[in-house]
DNA sequence: AATAATAGTTATATTGTATATCTATCTGAA
DNA sequence: TTCAGATAGATATACAATATAACTATTATT
């Protein structure tokens, strides 16, 4: 046991960006997210992929990959994970044979279900201690800082 | 020009979580860091260091990688970096001798003031549509995240 | 019909991060 | 004092996330 007060590392000046914040806020949301989706078979990742799957099913890799900021060939191996598992299965487009509508199964939308309740779950225990009012406010300014910069 | 109008993909149930809203907001906030630092002959990994290293000059290795929340070994080749640009320098402590103060040098003040004022300046224009008092008080939240996670 | 563009895929490169192990040094208990 | 264990830094390596190039099949454009 280490009885020793550390010196204390200022980091004042990290603190006047915005950016730096809210990253270390990011890291620290995310930190059990691994853990609470092992359960599922699902990463974090291939949580996000299932979730917007689900809200919108028969939508396309391509448009999927775009909603989700990633490159496509990334999203292949996402797409591929998801369908192994029976969480979504792959359809080819009668309108348009090169591409894929995504469809969740039973199963797909059922383990997205639970997992979004073991998510919702661990994030109130991780903000328990945060007025509901701040959080909004804080997640309002999140998404306008997303929006602002589609718009501009 | 395309003049279609896609159809809009719902990420309503993602938008539920914190964590969601924090990390796109974060990854937004750093689209243009690496360009804005590239003229300092920095990375934000090297940038955020050499803050530190300015901010809390003489402190370890071991100490900085706690702060940053990096791995010991990966912030060696940080240091080397910041090192062979002749922003810092490694000096043996005496009474420990197997570790070293990093201290900025002259050259690392100026570079720093200098990419300081250039993240500000970068990140204010982000901002500039947002109302001071709410970016304020998200930032207060953000920061309340990362000290709960601390002392729970 | 020829050309260009798009959806998905494959292979690969790059980067960021994590783990294991090494030397040198320090600390603490016998 | 000595020896076991811990720590600081470094090296090598592994793994994961992300990015780029090029390919096939299909669709759109001229």
């Amino acid at each position: 046991m280490d009885h020793t007060v550390l010196a204390h590392i200022s980091d004042e000046t990290l603190k006047q960006f915005m950016g730096y914040r809210v990253r270390r806020a990011s890291n620290v949301l995310q930190t059990h997210l691994p853990g609470t989706l092992k359960p599922f078979g699902l990463r974090m990742i291939t949580f996000t992929a299932l979730v917007l799957i689900v809200d919108n099913p028969g939508l396309s890799q391509s448009r999927l990959a775009a909603a989700m900021d990633v490159e496509r060939p990334n999203l292949v191996v996402i797409i591929d994970d998801l369908e192994n598992r029976d969480l979504i299965i792959r359809e080819r487009v009668p309108s348009d044979r090169r591409a894929y509508a995504l469809t969740p199964t039973l199963l797909g939308r059922r383990t997205c279900e639970k997992a979004i309740a073991a998510v919702k779950e661990n994030e109130q225990r991780m903000l328990q201690n945060i007025g509901q009012d701040r959080i909004t406010l804080a997640g309002d300014v999140m998404s306008q800082i997303l929006e602002e910069s589609k718009g501009g």
